[in-house]
RNA sequence: GGGCGUAUAGCUCAGCGGGAGAGCAUCGGUCUUACAAGCCGAGGGUCACAGGUUCAAAUCCUGUUGCGCCCACCA
């Protein structure tokens, strides 16, 4: 029949034809009205700036295997899309745009701004998604949201307000994490802190009224602009005279108290006094809270000191105030040493920039009452996480948790739903920077009463005043992103969505936004819906590279998926790409063949392993490219021999078949075909990725190639008799095979299958075709008999390669030696099968008492003697030391279990059949050790 | 300071109570009519260390060490 493959696979060309094939299809669309079970799995919004990486290449993989899988299986599946509007990355991003042109985001003003980032999102916001397409993910298009949909800002302004009116979100003033440079407010889990060489400032504080200094340690000196205190532990016997007195405060003109505070000076450190700055350290702030102290900003929005600093330091960046304070000192005399310390400064994760706290007016949520439910939803089980471990983060973040932090003074975002009225509420509006203008820079005062609403209020309810302006800050991204599974369903309408898909399946992600996005989407799906939002989360691992390292530009160690994908030559990419990559291409010079997106899904699904992050190898992906090579090949032979019009792939059919039919080998594949099946499903169902690619890795690879399609060829070569059923079975595991693997490389397995003769009852696409069921075991009697046989062909093979009896030579006659009597009809069945794979050409059955040839070769396999008389071909020095390695071998498996089966313990206490098979075990190989002994006798 | 993960062949990793496994790399043999990105065979490991539980431990427990991660306001 004419050739419907290709004679090589060539990935990227497969890859081409049938994404919108199926799109055509409608394959992907998820209908709320069917009578399907529900199968639903929203998507980790990726940034709408983003471009696609490795974190997305996997989490693409493994929700596109589950929804596939589940589709196929008969689930009504949605995989439902979208994208995060992604506050600050993406307005960082267009500002730096407008940077190039010579612009800022002030001089635009707001609304031109926000029609700036618009424009952008609309020509460029599509590449991730247009990415996720050539992996092959099967997300019901029709559904893609975007956070900053007007549904989606529906739904956000209706859970802020709700929250309002319950109490659980409020406005309220104090020390926050600012970012200079970003010129916002950052939530808690928005700062990061890694330790940092720095210095430990020792300076003193002249005590007032004595001659004593008393002796602070300070890793910013140029906060004591701003100190308010100096404490000391109260029982520290050093400094009793000194409570109640106070000190001057250098370079200034102030007075500070020496107090006591036990929760905040710590004897053991330093010299035990500590300078108390409530206005710029969290700690220091909440001591000033407890002493009631002076909170003293001298370090400003802009990150430059403020007046309170002193006219020396006003309008000193933080670091030009820090040398200034350490030389006054110094000229002072007042700076007793510098040590180098290492400590944990508080970063900005966007922007890289020292966090300053600040007090400020902020929104804020009340976690408590919110996280109890989602707390008690895990305990219980109705949300259960993959892996286990993550469940203790889960409960122990949640258990300490904080109130959130969810106004950012940013433009790109969901306006937060408060106005100020402008006429009763003067003192709301404090204009910080251009005078006169309520927009863009006004802030608001700590003091101002919100009113909080689902539209814009035609006038005040206080005083009918019409006067009224929005609160100019924008809610955090992960507040809407916490909505995302019931936001995109339409929710606050009770759509057709929510309810068919609504809770939905599997939240499926990576664990470092655990907290950021997981527990919110928990507490507000619970808040809202009154249901856990997810009956399981599974977590991903982290994708890092081959030596461990977490992937990043500027180590020069990413690995981009697409040029796996596509391939990439170093030569052909613009500088800051090819800088990105810099590790890989010293490895690969010559850069990386197109390996294919079928490929990279399998690479991902084999690391997935559980609780373990995975370092990616270029080299495992050209492992699995061929293997999928080798499905290739497999499926051109097996279409090879089919014959025109007859032989219909019957898919999702048991093969009309029965027992007396097969063949040793057809029952043998059927019967291991059958475990695979099982053990493909039984891993998917939990999560075990690896596991299931592993399992049909090696069916294909090891039992269908290596195996079946070698015993095939004798029979469609030679036997006209048996030749349709193994075609019929040939094919038909194919086929199984096909679907078994589809969900790993979707791509591939549909060219294929669509290349197999098929009826017109078959699905139109392998993706719609129905998952393999398990059959019931028909035939493992038979298979046993054929794995017999395989330990023969094993046994022989491995005696030709030690002997170093070459290939291409036939051995003419083979003598088994064994006085089992179903031996003889089990060697006659397989005297094709020994003859095609061993290049045996005649064998005898003897007795074990037979006289055995003078010259000889001999092996065991499965308590059989194999000898081949091989006068002339064999080397007898060699085949003697083979005898006696494989003696050596023996001996000492021998020696082992004969202690085994020595201890009384294991006699009495080990379960009956695993004594058993011990005493077995050990008379096989006593009886084994026997016949080579005597074949190595008779060598002489 | 608290918590978590991890240590298995040269490399990357499975296995997680009853015979130490895979892929890559290495060595030997093979261009056999699906596939040389292939086929056949071989070598290679005190399963980090020390204790314990058990008839039986790579696997369970305790401790130690190395590596990695997360959380936490200690100057």
């Amino acid at each position: 029949m004419a050739e419907k493959l290709a004679k090589d696979y060539r990935a990227r060309e497969v890859e081409s034809r049938w994404y919108s094939f199926w799109m055509e299809q409608g394959f992907f669309h998820a209908d709320e009205q069917s009578g399907r079970e529900p199968f639903c799995i929203v998507i980790p919004p990726p940034n709408v700036t983003g471009k696609l990486h490795m974190g997305h290449a996997i989490f693409v993989t493994i929700q596109d295997i589950l929804t596939r899988y589940k589709r196929m299986q008969g689930f009504e599946a949605l995989w439902l899309p979208g994208t995060d509007h992604a506050g600050i990355a993406t307005q960082v991003m267009v500002e730096r745009q407008l940077a190039k042109e010579g612009s800022n985001r002030l001089e635009l003003g707001r609304k031109r701004f926000l029609e700036r980032v618009w424009q952008w999102k609309e020509e460029k916001g599509g590449t991730i998604i247009e990415q996720m397409k050539v992996l092959g993910a099967s997300c019901d298009w029709e559904r893609e949201r975007f956070t900053m949909d007007a549904g989606l800002s529906t739904a956000v302004r209706e859970a802020f307000v709700r929250l309002f009116e319950e109490g659980l979100i409020y406005r309220e003033e104090r020390l926050v994490n600012w970012d200079p440079v970003t010129q916002t407010v950052l939530s808690d889990l928005e700062v990061e802190q890694d330790s940092e060489q720095g210095s430990l400032w020792h300076i003193a504080y002249p005590v007032e009224g004595s001659e004593q200094q008393i002796v602070v340690a300070t890793t910013r000196p140029e906060t004591m602009l701003g100190d308010a205190a100096v404490a000391v532990h109260p029982d520290d016997p050093r400094y009793q005279g000194l409570i109640g007195k106070r000190c001057a405060l250098p370079l200034t003109k102030r007075s500070i108290p020496i107090i006591a505070d036990p929760l905040v000076a710590d004897p053991q450190f330093g010299s035990g006094a500590v300078k108390i700055t409530p206005a710029h350290d969290f700690n220091d702030y909440a001591c000033g809270l407890r002493n009631n102290l002076e909170k003293i900003q001298v370090i400003g929005l802009d990150a430059k000191m403020t007046e309170a600093a002193g006219e020396a330091y006003c309008g000193l960046s933080r670091e030009e105030c820090r040398e200034k304070v350490v030389e006054d000192l110094k000229a002072a005399g007042l700076l007793l040493r510098i040590e180098p310390y290492t400590f944990m400064p508080a970063r900005s994760q966007r922007s890289r920039a020292l966090v300053e706290p600040m007090l400020l007016p902020q929104w804020w949520v009340k976690m408590d009452v919110l996280a109890k439910p989602a707390v008690e939803a895990v305990e219980s089980g109705r949300t259960t996480m993959i892996p286990k471990m993550w469940e203790k983060t889960y409960f122990n973040w949640m258990n300490n948790i904080r109130d959130w932090c969810i106004s950012r003074q940013l433009w790109w975002g969901h306006q937060i739903p408060a106005w100020y009225c402008l006429d009763c509420d003067k003192d709301a509006i404090i204009v910080s920077k251009l005078e006169g203008a309520v927009d863009p820079e006004m802030r608001i005062a700590s003091g101002a009463h919100p009113l909080v609403s689902r539209e814009q209020p035609a006038k005040c309810p206080r005083c009918g005043g019409q006067n009224l302006a929005q609160d100019p800050d924008v809610l955090d991204t992960w507040f809407s992103s916490g909505l995302w599974p019931f936001s995109t369903m339409g929710w606050p309408e009770q759509t057709a969505t929510l309810q068919k898909f609504y809770p939905t399946t599997v939240m499926e992600t990576a664990a470092d936004i655990i907290f950021f996005w997981v527990a919110r989407m928990m507490m507000m799906g619970l808040h809202f819906m009154g249901e856990t939002p997810f009956s399981t989360v599974y977590f991903h691992a982290l994708i890092r590279d081959k030596d461990g390292q977490k992937m990043s530009k500027t180590y020069g160690n990413v690995v981009d998926p697409l040029h796996v994908v596509y391939g990439v030559d170093p030569e052909q990419l613009p500088e800051d790409e090819r800088a990105a990559c810099r590790l890989l291409f010293e490895d690969y010079p010559q850069g990386i063949e197109a390996q294919g997106a079928d490929a990279l899904r399998f690479t991902l699904a084999m690391y997935a392993a559980q609780g373990r992050d995975i370092r990616l190898d270029i080299k495992r992906v050209e492992g699995y490219r061929s293997f999928l090579n080798k499905l290739w090949q497999a499926s051109r032979f097996v279409m090879m021999h089919l014959e025109e019009g007859s032989h219909e792939a019957e898919v999702g059919a048991q093969l009309d078949v029965d027992a007396s039919q097969l063949s040793l080998a057809d029952a043998w594949i059927l019967e291991r075909l059958r475990l695979v099946v099982e053990h493909v499903s039984t891993a998917l169902n939990d999560f075990r990725f690896n596991e299931a690619a592993q399992a049909v890795y090696d069916f294909l690879w090891n039992e269908y190639c290596d195996w079946y399609i070698e015993l095939s060829k004798p029979v469609l070569y030679a036997a006209e008799a048996q030749k349709a059923v193994t075609r019929s079975v040939l094919l038909h595991v194919l086929e199984t095979v096909l679907r078994l693997l589809h969900p790993f490389a979707p791509f591939v397995t549909e060219e294929i299958w669509q290349a197999l003769p098929k009826t017109a009852a078959s699905p139109a696409s392998i993706m719609v075709a129905p998952w393999p069921e398990p059959a019931p075991a028909r035939f493992s009697e038979q298979a046993a008999r054929m794995q017999r046989v395989i330990g023969i062909v094993q046994a022989l093979r491995n005696l030709r390669g030690e002997a170093n009896v070459p290939p291409g030579k036939a051995i003419p006659m083979l003598q088994v030696f064994s006085d089992e009597p179903q031996l003889l009809p089990l060697l006659e069945e397989s005297r094709g099968y020994l003859r095609a794979l061993t290049k045996v050409e005649d064998y005898a059955c003897l007795p074990t008492s037979a006289s055995r040839p003078k010259v000889s070769a001999t092996t065991m396999a499965d308590g059989l003697e194999l000898s081949v008389p091989l006068e002339g071909l064999i080397d007898l020095d060699e085949e003697r030391a083979r005898l006696g390695k494989a003696l050596a071998k023996l001996e000492s498996q021998l020696q082992a279990m004969a202690k085994k089966l020595s201890n009384q313990g294991f006699v009495s206490r080990a379960p009956e059949e695993v004594v058993a098979a011990e005493r077995a075990k050990l008379e096989a190989s006593e009886a084994a050790k026997a016949r080579l002994q005597a074949a190595l006798e008779r060598l002489g």
